[in-house]
Parts: structure tokens; sequence; C-alpha cells
DNA sequence: CTGTTAGCGCGTTCAT
DNA sequence: ATGAACGCGCTAACAG
């Protein structure tokens, strides 16, 4: 790492001079094709280790003429943070191209599993060489990943996974982290008296996660605070503001709330009309322009956010590792969960 | 962004003929060497610009057969902060020599800046395209720094800025942001009482600037807490240690502490001998081992921290855009200042 | 001062 | 089933 001007690394001549072989034959092992025996391709393979073989994407982007292709599968009109992320793929799109990889942004209807199976479906391996998606856990999902998979076509899901699907790679946060980590800050900011806890769906993996966490280190380490809930706010604005508004009146002594899904805004609307503001101590998730209004305005104490960029990154991170082929598991950064208050926003 | 397969970019080609010149006059403009007309250089430059041409930096590297020299210098033997930043550099190497580019770290003597003039001033622009240091603001470094940037070598400070030098960029975190994030937190975290402040030495510009953060919203948002110091513990273990003992003896109700320089080590040893753990509300900075076993054993409630790993990635994205040539803003994502709690550590 | 040309590591015809 | 040769965008040696 430190000798400045080190050795050369070996290309494809020095694997194919190795395994006796041509260079074409290498081409084809190192890309899968078909038309070599299979013992010639195991001399190639065993050449590749010997000789520690380490392809060159870019080497391979500028002689293929042809930039890498990755299409994000994003929901649509689905809530802040969904639009934020698809922000940060429009951000990096710039840089990404001086990369050679070619983004490309898709946005189909929240939670209809058959439109999203029907978009993978359509996907051509020579217009796309990796999917990046956000997905629910329903058949026709599943099989249309390892049916991608099986054409060639990487799949990453993306903020939630698909643990039983074919998908190459996972990029999103710790969840269950983040429901203790929420249950740590209330807890401390929170001397004495009732907690109140709200959820999108508890249907949804993600919030199911969140709950677990945040009521275990509740149960376990502030044990004098009172936990009102869950409700359920389906992620929607409206009824976020009603579940709040109904909270705020009906106990007087409430001191925190944590809302572990969405509707951020109808959260905020409710604690803004509430006479002392700053009176109750409340985290939610995400950083939006609802949350960091509230944030601004003291309303909210705490977002707990998984940053969209960084996710971003990690998911074209990952895009190249499995570019390169071969089934070594891809590395990428874990998604750190972000804890942001009025004096550390980005 | 969204078309699949979109056209084709310029190439040095493209803006050859555009300019009504050669390959070669091109690629010397390109990299600002001698032996073309002004005129003509003129003309390429307007090429340029008129199609959008935008420089292949890999195919670069690939023509010159030779990887990008990127070099680490970084105080030795300081404290754990700096380990963990060095260790992040080592960590990187692998990953980025699949990009084309070698990673080189060389640790310095802490706080000498005539070594540090001297390493830079060592840097053969044949050997190093980009420097990479962390330095204190003095007169032989800044010149040390022009010096270098003269040569060809971009120089890109780290975690510490020279805001008057030559260097082509900065990568580091909003110190003055990260002192109001510890006051908000620590006021929220205390009811009432005192409030201890203890600070490396307050000739570091990054510990003066959080400070001055951190007073601000004390005064403005937490009057009722009284202030305690600031005392300087040399960012040494021993000091430290020393430090907060007297503090807990002399103040029965101190109700928190922000560590704001490092020796932490000292810090969490006084804490762990004094006997109710978890009494006093502590805030330090950096997640290193002392920090950690500080928060997993509960004595320290919050770090700040400047997440090494992304700092070293985000340099590297300046070292590539400075190798790019070009006198173009230098864009990289802003350093997030963390917030660890026992409960989201990474 | 400027142009020509070979070649970097890799993928892809087209022969063999 | 395998190999030779050319081209991707760019640099560098060598002519002119």
């Amino acid at each position: 790492m430190s000798e400045i001007g080190s050795r050369r690394r070996a290309t494809v001549h020095d694997v194919a001079r190795a395994a006796g072989v041509s260079l074409a034959t290498v081409d084809r092992v190192l890309n899968g094709r078909a038309g070599v025996r299979a013992a010639t391709a195991e001399k190639v393979e065993a050449a590749m280790l010997a000789i520690g073989f380490q392809r060159d994407l870019s080497a391979s982007l500028l002689a293929r003429g042809r930039d890498l292709q990755v299409v994000f599968l994003l929901p649509d009109r689905s809530n802040e943070f969904m639009e934020s992320l698809a922000q940060a793929v429009e951000r990096r799109a710039r840089s990404a191209a001086g990369e050679r990889l070619d983004l490309h942004l898709r946005r189909l209807r929240p939670l209809d599993a058959q439109a999203l199976a029907r978009e993978l479906d359509a996907l051509h391996p020579g217009a796309c060489d990796c999917a990046v998606i956000v997905g629910s856990e329903t058949p026709s999902v599943l099989r249309a990943v390892e049916s991608a998979q099986r054409r060639g076509i990487a799949v990453v899901t993306l903020v939630s996974d698909l643990p039983g699907s074919a998908r190459r790679h996972f990029i999103g946060i710790d969840n269950r982290a983040a429901g203790r980590t929420a249950a740590s800050l209330l807890g401390r900011f929170c001397p004495t008296g009732a907690v109140a806890v709200i959820a999108g769906s508890l249907s949804l993996r993600d919030h199911q996660d969140r709950l677990e966490g945040f009521g275990a280190v509740m149960a376990a380490e502030f044990p004098r605070l009172e936990l009102l809930g869950p409700v359920e706010g389906y992620d929607e604005p409206q009824q976020t503001r009603s579940l709040v508004e109904e909270l705020l009146a009906r106990n007087a002594g409430l001191a925190g709330i944590y809302n572990l899904g969405a509707g951020n805004a109808g959260l905020v609307a409710a604690l803004t009309a509430s006479s002392p503001a700053g009176a109750v101590r409340v985290i939610a998730h995400e950083l939006t322009p609802s949350t960091r209004a509230g944030l601004a305005s003291g309303c909210i104490d705490v977002v707990l956010d998984q940053n969209p960029d960084n996710e971003i990154r990690q998911a074209l991170r990952a895009a190249r590792q499995s570019a390169l082929g071969g089934s070594a598991k891809i590395a990428t950064d874990p998604i750190e969960i972000a804890v942001f208050l009025r004096d550390n926003l980005r």
C-alpha cells in the first residue's frame, strides 16, 4: 500500500498465458458465455485465482463502448422520503456518468406488486445491467426478481429487503436499531410521564422492526415511562394529524411522541396547533421538508434518517461490483442511522 | 437521465475536429503542457466548452499505464481518532486499487509543522498527484502547500482546514454545528444543574469552534444550566482524567460533561471510577475504542463523530476530480456530524 | 509549434 | 472450440 509505483496488476493477457489459452477464451470464461470446454474453463479459473487477476471494470466498459445501465424502480407519489430518494438518484446521475454509469429512474404506483413485477419482467439484459428496487414481499415480486437474476440482471433491494428472494444484495438500515435509538433518546429526554407511539402500518416489516426495538429499550431502561399505543396512521398526513390531536387532547401529561412511520406533515400540523410549542418531546423518521420544518420550529426534537444520498451511492457500488461478475459477496458500507437535531441539519 | 442508451459522449476526437487541430494538441491543452500557441489553446478550450467535452479519467489512467498516486500525510501517535483515520485509508486501499487509485499513507510527528512542510516539499509531481494532509495553520505549512500546488500536486486538507492557503479543497465537518448539537442534546438531557466543558487546547481552531457553538446554544436555549469551564486537558488521557475527577469531586450536583477534545480514555476511566454510573450525562467526540466502551457501559451518552471512512471516501473523490484538471470547483458531499448512542453504534 | 501513430486492458467480430 | 485483429478514449513518443 505504501510503496509508490508498486508492481503492475495482472491482465487478461497474463491469465491467458498462465492458463495456456487465448484471450478470447479467457474473455468467454470471464463473461460466462458458452463455447468453452469445462476442463478449459477450470484451467482459466485456476489461473485467475493463482495470479490474483482482478478485472478492470472501466476498461471493460470502455471496450464495450457502452455504459453500465442501472435502473431504479421506486414508488411514485408515495411519501416525501421516496421523493428524496428519487432526488438523490437524480443528483448522482451527473457524476455517475463520469464513471460510465447510466442511471434511469422509473416511478411506479406504490404498493402495486403486479406493476413492479411487470417492470422487472420487461427489463432486457441488453438494456439493463442492474435493477435497484423498493418492493414488498409478495410472490409476484419474488418471482420477477428470480427471473431477472436468471436473465443476468443483478437485482439490489433498497430500504426494504426481500430476504427470501434471489436478490443479489440489500442496501438499508437496521430498523430495530433505529427503534432502540429512538427509545434511548426519548427516555433520556422525558423524566416522567407517558410516551405515545405512532406507526404507519404494523403490517410493514420495517415499522414492525422499529416498534420492537423501541419497546425493548423502553421496557428495559425506562420502565418509569408509560407507553401509549401503538396507533396506526397509515403514513397518511390527515390521519396522522387526527391521531396526534387526539393524543394531545386526551393526555394532559403527554411527555413524548415517537412517530415511526411517515405522514409527518400531519404530525407537525397538530403539534404546531397545540399551545405550548416544545412541551412534548418528539422523534420522527426521515429528513424531509416536513420534518425539517419541524426541527426548525422546535416542535420536533430529533429526526432519524437513512440518508438517501448514501443509500444511492452504496447501491451504485453494489451495481459496479455485480457487473464484475463472479459470485463474490458484494461489499458495501453499512447504512448508518443518522440522528439529526436542529443543530446538525445538513 | 431516463432514456436508456442515450447519445454518445464527446471525445478528444470530437474536440480535435471541432477545433480543427490534431489529437496531440488537444491533449497538450488538456494537460496544460507547453508547446501550444495561446490562440490555438483558446480555440481548443472553446471547442471543449461548445461540445460539452468531459474527460474520461479512467481511460486517461489506462493510457498512461499508471495509477493515480494519492499520498496521505497524517499525524502519528497523536490520538485514537487519527488512528482510525489511518485505518480508514488502509481499508479503502484495496477497493481504490480497482479504480486505479494508489493510496500511500505516511505518518508524521504530530504538530510538527516543519516535518509536514518537508514531506510536502519532497513530493515529486511524477510520483504524487494529490496530497491529503491534516495540518496546522503555520507559515511553513502554508508555504509548502502553495509550492506543492504550483508543482501540480493537488493538496486537500482533511479534518482541519487551512482557509488562507492554496489548498484545492477541504474535507471535514462544521465544528460550530458540532458544538451546537452537543449543547442541544445536553440541554435536553439535563433538567437542571451545572454542565462542564473540557477542551483539548483552545489554540486549536476546531476546538475553539466547538466551544463557540456550544456556548451560543447553551446561552440562548438553556440559560437555567450553569456552565463550568472550559478547562484544557491537552487531548491527554492522564490530564483529562484528573480534570474529570476534580470536577466530580468539587461539584456534587454536576449534571453534564461535554468533552470537545480527545483524551477520552481518561474521561471514561474517571467516570467508571465514580460511584453511580450514569448519574452524569456525558457527550464526547469521535467513535474510538474508548468512546465505544463508554457508550457500551453507559458512562457516555452520546458520541459525535466525523466518520473517517466517509472522509477518506470524499477525499478520494476530490483527488479524482482534481486529476481531471481544470479549475472547476471540486464537488464533494458534506461530511455529516454523526450522532451515536449505544443503540445505533455501527 | 503541431500532427501521426502505437498501445494501455478489455470485448468483439470474424476466421480457423 | 479457439485464436487473431481491431477499436473504445486517451497519452506519449517521435516526426515534421
